[in-house]
DNA sequence: CTTGAAAAGAACTGCCT
DNA sequence: AGGCAGTTCTTTTCAAG
């Protein structure tokens, strides 16, 4: 586990905010000078403490208007069962994000389509000829938040 | 909807592989020159087809071990119900998503904790007084695979 | 749409306290 | 650890084909 200390933390914060921002800012905002800021933030991406920046896509936009979540249960749970499937998943596009999860469910998949029919088709064609599926529950996205979370 | 043209999907593509890479690098990989490439990823920003870029972080080395996936039935489901739920859950820093869904839920909850005993201390003081939650339902997170998602 | 050049700014390096 | 000065690289704008 990492130690952090506030200085550490207060960057952590502005980059959640806005990854962007250029170590300069960040320094300004903190009373740091630039060099010193880029330092820490450099630090904290050695240490792992930052794994890297993704991009946020808007997918609505780009013509992805339906995005579903999955609750898979498999019908056998070997290791291979395991294997299997999350090496099938993985090939379907539409699936955004493979969960494994403990509970009632063992996988969670995000998926996205186009619309509504686009997804039977994903759902149809794609998840339900997977290897070793069961039980299938599906849940609409209506509308998203994501916060900072904690850091520290 | 926005429309892409082959270009801009590829491009699209290797920002999602690494969104730090410079437009030179773009630019190279797909024959394009670097004003060219940089002026596609400018309107790929403008266009709000990408929204921006979040940092990766790796909650495990901060301290944050326990990730679980809530489903939150409402007892109550107006209007007033919904947007108060939507105030409160926002106020938990441990709550890092909040999805309003259709199904046998009404919400899905990505919390983080720092271990078991710590999500049990969110769960009773935070979530579990949270104005009309009705059912609760926990997954805790074994292992998840992050994909590019289709594009185009 | 492209190239090339130039200016602005950010990232990175050494050296110093 | 932080600051200062200087170098390298990217970004950004501009002129022009």
């Amino acid at each position: 586990m990492i130690a952090l200390d506030t200085t550490d933390r207060l960057i952590l914060r502005e980059l959640v905010r806005d990854a962007t921002q250029p170590a300069s800012t960040i320094g300004r905002k903190l009373g740091l000078s630039q060099p010193a800021a880029w330092r820490r933030i450099r630090r904290l991406y050695d240490s792992g403490a930052i794994k890297g920046q993704r991009l946020d896509l808007d997918h609505e936009r780009l013509g992805f208007g339906v995005t579903v979540f999955l609750g898979v249960k498999l019908a056998t749970k070997g290791r291979v069962s395991l294997d299997d499937f999350e090496r099938a998943v993985s090939a379907i596009p539409e699936v955004q994000t493979v969960e494994h999860i403990l509970g009632l469910y063992d996988y969670r998949l995000r998926v996205v389509a186009r619309d509504i029919s686009d997804f039977e088709r994903v759902l149809r064609r794609r998840i339900m000829t997977l290897p070793g599926v069961g039980d299938v529950e599906a849940n609409v996205l209506l509308s998203e938040e994501r916060r900072p979370g904690p850091i520290g």
